[in-house]
DNA sequence: TTTGTATATTCGAATAACCATATATTATGG
DNA sequence: CCATAATATATGGTTATTCGAATATACAAA
């Protein structure tokens, strides 16, 4: 993948936010993805499916869930710099509150799945 | 700086080895940038009027030429992404490139500057 | 002041990115 | 099969980005 692509992924809040939620967790599904943004589904579903074009994140269904996470093949400097902006912003506005609010769905069960 | 805005600006190609060349040097200047990218001037000046712009380089006249640097201000997350970025790709294409060309100009004195 | 070199900016056109809304698709449970 | 939930995609409109070409500005030296 070309670098300039690589960042053009980043370039984007909702997409960073995504980055960011699927590198505290295992594995994501997109309606808590959205939830935790607070973002519609269908504009979490885009971006969610331009990061799996360009190969920043895979996805598997389970039933009617399909579950997103950072792609296996990403570069080791690419998960370098996803690993490095988390720890730069991971705290701030609004990636600090994307994760507090997951965590609000996890603790209530309110997971749709 | 918002996180995505400084990575819009890493999302260009020109403004990407612009920043390796310059993450490689303490100060170059716009005819030396423009010949090791073998891009035009307009072209290198405007890409670097942008980064200028996001505070990601900040410049100063020296006579007739223009030094550019990365900007002191840079927040070591963001520093830490650009040398990252050099790690993981500076011998490749067109990076390692830019580099041989400004090293070739450096040893034939061919600096405009 | 004129000329040349270095740098910056403007303009117009092509393309790309973005969003909201509406609609499809896929799977599950009755 | 039907209804519903989760997810994906398509459409239409607006704004952003990019580039080449032309032009402008800034400084130096003669």
């Amino acid at each position: 993948m070309e670098a300039d692509q690589f960042y053009k992924c980043l370039a984007n809040e909702t997409r960073l936010r995504c980055l960011m939620l699927l590198l505290a967790r295992d594995e994501l599904c997109v309606c808590d993805i959205a939830d935790a943004l607070d973002a519609s589904q269908p504009m979490t579903s885009r971006h969610l499916a331009q990061l799996r074009t360009c190969n920043l994140v895979s996805d598997h269904r389970k039933g009617q869930w399909v579950y997103y996470s950072l792609h296996p093949g990403l570069e080791s400097w690419q998960r370098a710099v996803l690993a490095t902006t988390q720890e730069g912003l991971g705290t701030e506005a609004p990636f600090g509150e994307d994760l507090s609010r997951l965590q609000a769905i996890e603790r209530q069960n309110r997971s749709c799945c």
